[in-house]
DNA sequence: TTTAGGG
DNA sequence: CCCTAAA
């Protein structure tokens, strides 16, 4: 099958200001057109031709792209053959779809810009693959399936939905996109033999091309993707996204989890990078960061600056409705001096929350709370039924960029009107925490009550929304009086259709399973809560970096500079995972080769990582926590040879 | 406040 | 993960 990215051109808002964003390549000049939203519909084409609503994990991964409109221009080395697409943002209607609020249309702008650009790339390598593919590979079983003789093939449709808007731009910006591809939509059995034609049409293509014959020539990696069966993809797919996947396409899934891990940023400033579908290291050991890092400075730092600019502006125009909300514009030029993660330094660096005791607060949530155990979904499951509740969301602001979301919830309860004005931050580029439970949350008690709390609100929400919902909880469990509702589990395909005009968008790199919250019962008679996160592939990484780099023990500054994104992991929980990965990695050190498909339960750590780990281990003469492991004494006389003696 | 270690 | 003692 393949994808095709269909533009719709809306045209419904066309009063947004031309901000100058640099768009040469779209073509697009006029400030009118930019203005002007594009619509993104994720569709699907059938080997008949039909085309078919994209399933909801296609939508996730279209997210994905977004998630790293920055660092996705960094070449991957893709075997992918099926999907190329662009999301956005999903709308209530399930479609995909961009939005450009007021004074952010120039960032999403950008974003498009390097969205498109990507997959240009993208499509380079596709070829650059099929071209190995014939020169040297026996072919994929997935892909001889493939009922289509052109598999690779990639469609871009533009469709222009406007009627009287100025639309001939967005037609070129098709044929630039169709530009490079434009042999492989237009003839079927060309797209196996891409042409060098091809290859020179990319603005990008001889980078990219002579990228991946590097890439493809550093064949040390240890974990193969393309070896692992569909139950070890499945494995890994969830440690790398921290959720299950019903997709059964391999090349799916080895796609998914090479792009992730490759796209995320945190990743690439690490020691491992994913090449052609193989997580491998990077030859120099945890001192040769400095070139990563000051690439990718280079390649954010701007964006981020351009972005943050906007971020003022959207403010004003949104106009604070109200004066307890105390905003800090500071931005970023320490974006990026730690080298990565940099996504959420501003909010780390000013505002700090103190990393209050959340179960503390839970548990006096737990008493002032309702027992009714959350059986209904999310949202409507405090508004008691003679509450009448009318609540709407405005949102000013991008939620996909660096910018300030408001969110003014009027709830009418008793007569009174309750206006509670927040504001949220919403990452760059990870829109996807749910502030909805900010606006689920309702008060129960007096309408004073309510009202006292706003304040509160206003002022954690800048700086909470953002983050965990966890942080959110804690700020208005803080007044005591409310009824604070939690989201706990909150699917997507659950959701109230409400609910998706948000941009809550569930993550699906990190964040993706929500956090999954166990009430245990504690030995006091309380009980406590149990936050679960999966830690993802990309977060081991980036912990094995950050310990490769500060030293096992420096937990706090280990944080700081690879987990500042991540407003959960503190440094305990760095230091436990730590723990439990030299555990694991001593555990089961001659293991089988590539994927440890041990115990069921644990985590499928790729070797390498397990293999750093020992390393580091090692160096810092840290002794495996379990020296009673019989494996460990298996271990030490392997024929690896990998690690000398550790004892 | 952070680390180390037990549970 | 949580909790706590100790630094």
């Amino acid at each position: 099958m393949e994808t095709v990215v269909a533009i719709e051109h809306n045209d419904d808002d066309g009063k947004l200001e031309d901000i100058g964003v640099d768009r040469s390549s779209f073509s697009l000049s006029s400030p009118k057109q930019i203005a002007n939203p594009v619509v993104y519909k994720l569709v699907r084409v059938e080997g008949d031709g039909r085309l078919v609503p994209a399933t909801d994990d296609e939508v996730m991964e279209m997210e994905d792209f977004l998630e790293h409109e920055n660092s996705e221009m960094r070449v991957v080395a893709d075997t992918g053959q099926s999907l190329e697409c662009i999301s956005i943002e999903r709308s209530s209607s399930g479609k995909l779809r961009l939005e450009c609020p007021k004074g952010t249309a120039d960032a999403d702008f950008g974003k498009l810009n390097a969205k498109l650009q990507y997959i240009e790339q993208m499509l380079q390598k596709v070829k650059q693959e099929e071209r190995l593919r014939l020169s040297c590979e026996s072919p994929v079983p997935s892909r001889v399936k493939k009922d289509n003789q052109c598999s690779d093939d990639k469609a871009v449709t533009v469709e222009n939905n406007q009627s009287d808007g100025p639309h001939h731009e967005i037609p070129s910006l098709a044929s630039s996109l169709n530009y490079t591809h434009s042999n492989q939509s237009g003839s079927v059995d060309q797209c196996s033999r891409p042409s060098e034609g091809v290859i020179e049409s990319g603005s990008s293509a001889s980078a990219v091309y002579s990228a991946l014959k590097s890439n493809f020539s550093m064949f040390d990696g240890e974990i193969c993707l393309d070896k692992l069966s569909i139950r070890e993809l499945h494995e890994l797919f969830k440690v790398t996204f921290g959720r299950e996947t019903t997709v059964k396409d391999k090349q799916w899934l080895k796609r998914r989890i090479a792009m992730s891990l490759t796209n995320s940023r945190d990743v690439s400033a690490t020691t491992f990078i994913i090449k052609d579908n193989k997580i491998v290291r990077k030859c120099e050991d945890s001192s040769g960061n400095g070139d990563a890092e000051d690439v990718i400075s280079m390649e954010n730092a701007p964006v981020e600056a351009d972005v943050n600019l906007k971020d003022s502006s959207a403010l004003e125009g949104c106009g604070t409705e109200d004066n307890q909300v105390v905003f800090e514009t500071k931005l970023g030029k320490h974006d990026m001096e730690h080298g990565l993660g940099g996504e959420d330094h501003q909010r780390a660096a000013k505002r700090i929350r103190k990393p209050t005791k959340r179960y503390i607060e839970e548990l006096s949530e737990n008493e002032s709370r309702e027992p009714n155990p959350m059986a209904s979904l999310s949202s409507s499951r405090n508004m008691g039924p003679g509450l009448s509740t009318t609540s709407y969301v405005r949102l000013s602001g991008d939620a996909s960029s660096e910018v300030r979301t408001f969110i003014t919830r009027v709830d009418s309860l008793g007569g009174s009107d309750v206006q509670v004005p927040c504001v949220s931050r919403v990452r760059r580029s990870h829109p996807r925490k749910d502030f909805t439970s900010l606006t689920k949350f309702l008060p129960i008690g007096i309408a004073k009550t309510a009202k006292s709390d706003n304040k509160v609100l206003a002022e954690n929400g800048s700086c909470a929304a953002s983050e965990n919902p966890d942080k959110i909880l804690k700020a208005r469990s803080a007044p005591g009086k409310l009824q604070p509702v939690r989201a706990t589990e909150t699917l997507p395909s659950c959701e109230p259709e409400k609910e998706k005009q948000l941009p809550k968008r569930v993550d699906p790199l990190s964040h993706t399973s929500e956090d999954s919250i166990v009430t245990v019962p504690t030995a006091k008679g309380g009980m406590r809560r149990k936050h679960h996160r999966a830690w993802t592939l990309v977060e081991v990484m980036k912990l094995v970096d950050g310990v490769s780099r500060c030293g096992a023990g420096r937990w706090s500054e280990i944080k700081r500079l690879s987990f500042s994104s991540h407003s959960y992991r503190t440094s305990v929980d760095l230091k436990d995972k730590w723990r439990n990965l030299l555990k694991a990695s001593f555990a089961q050190a001659p293991a089988d080769e590539g994927m440890n498909v041990r115990k069921h339960g644990t985590a499928p750590i790729p070797e390498p990582i397990l293999l750093r780990v020992r390393e580091l281990a090692q160096m810092n003469s840290q002794a495996p926590p379990n020296f009673s492991s019989s494996k460990l004494v298996a271990g030490a006389g392997n024929a690896h040879g990998d690690r000398p003696g550790y004892l």
